[in-house]
RNA sequence: GCCCCUAUCGUCUAGCCCGGUCCAGGACACCGGAUUCUCAUUCCGGUAACAUGGGUUCAAAUCCCAUUAGGGGUGCCA
């Protein structure tokens, strides 16, 4: 059999899309499991909508992942140029090749009477589909019009007879009855190609042997089959990946969930962590495992075990598996991506830096997390309400006192490494007869300004000596003051 | 309306092809509990599903049919 070769061939006409990232994943996964190329294909074909600045998010974005290309529009390949745009006349040259064989005709309906036909078809309750006015039309009599310059378009004069099937690996055959199929428009009135024509046409030239994409596209790839034998091609192998699913069941979109990949990006996803997420929707390893990187996920992959229903994207187990992975870097690495745009402290990460991430890292699941939960390591305290000193069942007075005694402990201290710390607070505690927590959580609230902080001692020694003293006093300031 | 796809815990799924080992397993979330200076991590435990109705069979989550539900398509968008 010949070499594996499949395509992402995303339309630059928005912001780069998670779909995107989920079906170059499978396609990504199924290349390199199979030895295959992996080809990246702009379709901008669109040229009201498509952008260069959305081609570049795309490519962008995708290289973020880490699920690179062999053969794309900025990378060449054998069968450049890899942008639609760009091979206008390859279409026009298959398109007119069809009309020579009679297997396409040239429609000179105008807009405004194929939405009146719609209507007509929506009202009597019947398929809506183009009627055929323009097929009847005699070829010399077309050419004439044609070279008149008369607007029109290329439509694919389908066989309304039997009925078309395909095989989808994951689902199976499936046959559609060919009175059901569109006279699909081929050629726009502006010389471009519709998707329909230029996927085909593409997939061919470029050898595509399996085309992995939406489930969406299942309806029309009857159309697509009667293409490749309107050209005496076989078609390739057809795998329709389940629709990322909002929560209500809907095509994932831009309404009702987060879609551009820039969000989780700059939310602070791990790029390995989305990779593992998309694999997941729709896809199980035989062993049950839920984490593993993509060099697993390649190693065992099969097309046998995506399954087709439309996943839910479940946002809280993206992040779940987002802190597995932020807990499974090592501080360093950690420290350096969190710098790397999560922080407005500081460039390149010093050891204090590090040793505020390594009291983060259990307590973070996406990066965006860190600068708020240590904000009171470098930045000041915020102010807070001073009630929150004084713990149940103690009074103001036994907080202030508890609070000059851990002034004059930390002032004297020889030593402030956590331990030593603590071990201090605690005998502290001991001799006045409180409890070690009540305490703790004083001193929380003084040297952090929140009932929710990480690890005191630690935090403590992050902070300073000095300092704890200083935040201590404003503490005391405040309860005599309140 | 017409065409097509799908159907196991709230969510992601295993099992289904090759019926019995499934009064259905795992994960997230949720609820308890343990550890603990708070939070988190970690560790234990718990609630929770084969859409419905017919077949076939000694036996069905697994095979067949119908129904229902959800989704997609129905564009000179992709």
């Amino acid at each position: 059999m010949s070499q594996v070769r499949v395509r992402i061939a995303p339309s630059p006409t928005g912001e780069p899309h998670v779909g995107t990232a989920y079906i170059a994943l499978f396609n990504y996964a199924f290349a390199h499991r199979e030895g295959g190329k992996f080809i990246f294909r702009s379709e901008d074909t669109d040229r009201e909508r498509s952008t260069t600045a959305n081609e570049d998010a795309i490519l962008r974005s995708l290289k973020w992942l880490g699920l690179q290309w062999d053969e794309g529009p900025d990378v060449g390949g054998p069968h450049a140029p890899y942008r639609q745009s760009e091979r206008a006349a390859i279409y026009k040259t298959h398109a007119d090749a069809l009309i020579e064989s009679g297997k396409a005709y040239y429609c000179f309906c105008s807009a405004e009477r194929l939405a009146q036909i719609r209507d007509e078809q929506a009202k009597n309750k019947q398929a809506i589909m183009y009627d055929g006015f323009c097929r009847g039309i005699d070829p010399a009599e077309a050419r004439r019009r044609v070279q008149a310059g008369e607007p029109r378009v290329i439509r694919l004069a389908v066989d309304r007879s039997g009925e078309t099937c395909f095989e989808d690996k994951l689902r199976g055959r499936i046959a559609i009855r060919n009175e059901g199929v569109d006279d699909q428009v081929l050629l726009k009135s502006d010389g471009f190609p519709t998707y329909h024509l230029a996927s085909v046409v593409d997939d061919r030239l470029m050898g595509v042997t399996h085309v992995i994409r939406a489930e969406e596209w299942i309806s029309s790839t009857p159309k697509h089959v009667l293409l490749y034998n309107a050209f005496g091609w076989t078609p390739p192998m057809f795998v329709h990946m389940p629709l990322l699913r909002n929560q209500d069941k809907s095509k994932i979109s831009k309404r009702r969930n987060p879609t551009s990949l820039d969000f989780y990006r700059n939310e602070g996803y791990l790029p390995e962590a989305m990779l593992n997420f998309l694999a997941l929707m729709g896809y199980s390893m035989p062993d049950g495992r839920e984490v593993f990187p993509l060099s697993e996920f390649i190693a065992g992959f099969s097309l046998d075990r995506v399954s087709t229903s439309g996943p839910v994207f479940d946002l809280q187990k993206l992040e779940w598996i987002n802190g597995e992975y932020i807990r499974r870097l090592d501080t360093d690495e950690l420290a350096t991506r969190i710098c790397n745009g999560f922080t407005k402290r500081i460039g390149v990460p010093d050891e204090a830096f590090k040793k505020a991430v390594a009291l983060i890292r259990e307590r973070i699941r996406k990066l965006s997390e860190f600068d708020d939960m240590t904000a009171f390591m470098f930045g000041g305290v915020e102010d807070y309400d001073p009630a929150l000193l004084i713990q149940k069942k103690t009074t103001k007075d036994d907080t202030i006192a508890m609070l000059k005694d851990s002034a004059e402990l930390i002032a004297g201290a020889a030593d402030f490494t956590p331990a030593a710390t603590e071990a201090a607070f605690r005998g502290m505690a001991e001799r006045a007869g409180a409890k070690p927590g009540n305490l703790f959580m004083v001193l929380r609230i003084a040297v952090t300004g929140r009932k929710v902080s990480t690890p005191l001692f630690e935090t403590m020694e992050l902070i300073g000596q000095e300092e704890c003293g200083r935040r201590i006093s404003v503490a005391l300031g405040k309860l005599a003051g309140a």
